[in-house]
RNA sequence: GGCCCCGUCGUCUAGCGGUUAGGACACUUGGUUUUCAUCCAAGAGAUCGCGGGUUCGAUUCCCGCCGGGGUCACCA
């Protein structure tokens, strides 16, 4: 039989990286085995509804390269179909009318709190209606839900691909609203439905859902369907923490990544890890690699696994340094373009922007650092008596050293990084002074950084007359000082 | 609290009865370097949660305990 194996997301507001690394299994796995990824919006509760949000899913979901073949699906559209379903439940009595207030159930359970009951469930009080009651009650208009009849005391046994063999008592399961009282149907009774009607063959989610997994089991038994397999896949913590992601620590939406400046490819590879692992020592893993050496039996039988920050970013780093120049400016104006971020290099000559950017490639981690990492090769840098002091220790020496390079330099005509590391070198040994006091001091007047690139690549990218002009405005600081 | 699941360096993991318990990130040191970063080399870091079994032999299999997480809605 063909794989299928879906997406179901909830509109309900920002998608989290979380749902990224749960869909990018699935996807992997359609595409592993030829079989299809669909997309499904599960949009039954419409009291948590956002507008827009399923728009904002679907565009993320393709930001990170992640297509679905099928889709997208809307629940709220499909009313009807399990309507039909759930009265089919009540003719086959696996299912009844529930016409209970939610004060009544909201007090039921205080009272079955109070007496210490060790599992809640509801009290099957519309479980003893006749059926002329219940018609009576629907001719009335009243509102009404539709519930599961949970078998008594039955092992509900399945297997998980992941975690194994799960066996869990139907005496611990509630008698689950399939039906609300707006119409529409509950999460249980809505997957249920559609994977059978849309033929999934395997359910790939978080493993939150396994206590609920035997309640959708009893639903296929009911309708005499087949279930499909059951992939549960460990959740995502903070690292350290014990607990899920948190704003406390930076981002967690999926769109948020992006707009810091992660590339998609090293973010898909970061999240690949998150929950499985090829048992080899290979990391560094394209899309296409991780489709190729996917598979469940390789996927973590844990409960939770940390989100490392850290190492999200030193995988950027690989990415970052890994592109060709030309490739990762183009990477950048993209993100620059799709997140309204103005470049301090736009509108700059493009053969200067990857000279420049050749020179902090392997320095940059993230695109949100560019500007800080290139401003003075586009802007003056901000200098101070103290700043352009600190490696000399006093004034005299500073605009000696200054000078001296001012005088060098505007003699100079073959402005090339091997020239003018010569007649450095040539000057600071001639006029013993020392080297890194005095190359500082020129980094420090040039760029306004104590951190570049290595200096004469800085100075032949910025040029001549740049240069002795940024030398001149040093000494005028300290003289003014 | 009931039920379900999980437990290897600081972190994430490899391991599927016999290993010097391997790797990556982070950390430390050295090399390259006038700075930062990269790169290279080395190092430190795990009584495999604890206690019982099974076995000639348990990180690996079984039981108990402890610890952590998840879940118990007209939310998904």
């Amino acid at each position: 039989m063909e794989v299928k194996v879906r997406m179901a997301p909830s509109p309900t507001g920002e998608y989290h990286i979380g749902h990224i690394r749960t869909a990018l299994y699935n996807w992997a796995y359609a595409r592993k085995t030829g079989g299809t990824f669909l997309l499904r919006i599960e949009d039954t509760d419409r009291s948590r509804f956002i507008e827009g949000a399923a728009d904002k899913i679907m565009d993320v979901l393709h930001k990170y390269g992640l297509a679905w073949d099928e889709g997208p699906y809307y629940q709220s559209e499909r009313l009807d179909i399990y309507k039909k379903y759930a009265l089919e439940l009540v003719e086959k009595g696996y299912a009844y009318y529930c016409f209970c207030s939610q004060e009544r159930l909201g007090e039921m359970r205080k009272t079955q709190q109070a007496q210490g009951v060790p599992t809640i469930k509801y009290d099957r009080h519309c479980l003893a209606l006749s059926p002329e009651e219940v018609s009576q009650k629907l001719q009335a208009g009243e509102p009404y839900v539709i519930r599961l009849k949970v078998p008594d005391n039955e092992d509900i046994v399945f297997e998980d691909k992941v975690f194994g063999t799960i066996s869990i008592n139907t005496n611990d399961i509630d008698d689950q609203v399939l039906l609300k009282s707006d119409g529409f149907p509950t999460y249980h009774l809505a997957v249920v439905v559609d994977d059978h009607l849309m033929n999934v063959t395997h359910v790939m989610r978080g493993n939150d859902w396994l206590p609920s997994t035997p309640k959708h089991i009893i639903l296929y038994k009911a309708f005499g369907w087949e279930s499909p397999e059951y992939v549960h896949l460990p959740n995502l913590k903070e690292k350290g923490q014990n607990r899920k992601l948190s704003k406390r620590f930076g981002s967690v939406y999926a769109v948020e990544f992006l707009k810091e400046g992660y590339l998609p490819e090293a973010i898909m590879n970061f999240l690949m890890f998150l929950g499985w692992n090829p048992g080899t020592e290979k990391e560094i893993y394209s899309l296409e690699e991780f489709v190729e050496d996917f598979s469940i039996e390789k996927i973590h039988k844990t409960d939770l696994v940390a989100f490392d920050r850290e190492k999200l970013l030193w995988i950027n780093g690989v990415y970052i340094r890994n592109k060709s120049v030309e490739e990762l400016l183009l990477a950048l104006n993209q993100w620059a373009r799709e997140f309204k971020i103005t470049l301090v290099s736009e509108g700059a000559d493009e053969a200067y922007v990857l000279q420049v950017l050749r020179l902090v490639q392997e320095r940059m981690k993230l695109f949100n650092e560019y500007n800080s990492l290139v401003s003075y090769f586009y802007l003056e840098p901000e200098l101070s008596a103290e700043m352009l002091t600190k490696y000399t220790k006093d004034m005299i020496t500073a605009k000696k050293t200054i000078s001296g390079f001012i005088e060098l330099f505007s003699r100079e005509d073959n402005w090339e990084v091997d020239i003018l590391d010569k007649v450095s070198h040539d000057y600071i040994a001639r006029e013993d002074t020392k080297p890194k006091a005095a190359f500082m001091t020129l980094r420090i007047a040039v760029t306004g950084s104590e951190a570049t690139p290595p200096i004469f690549d800085v100075l032949a990218a910025i040029g001549k007359d740049k240069t002795l002009k940024r030398l001149n405005n040093a000494l005028a600081i300290i003289n003014s000082s």
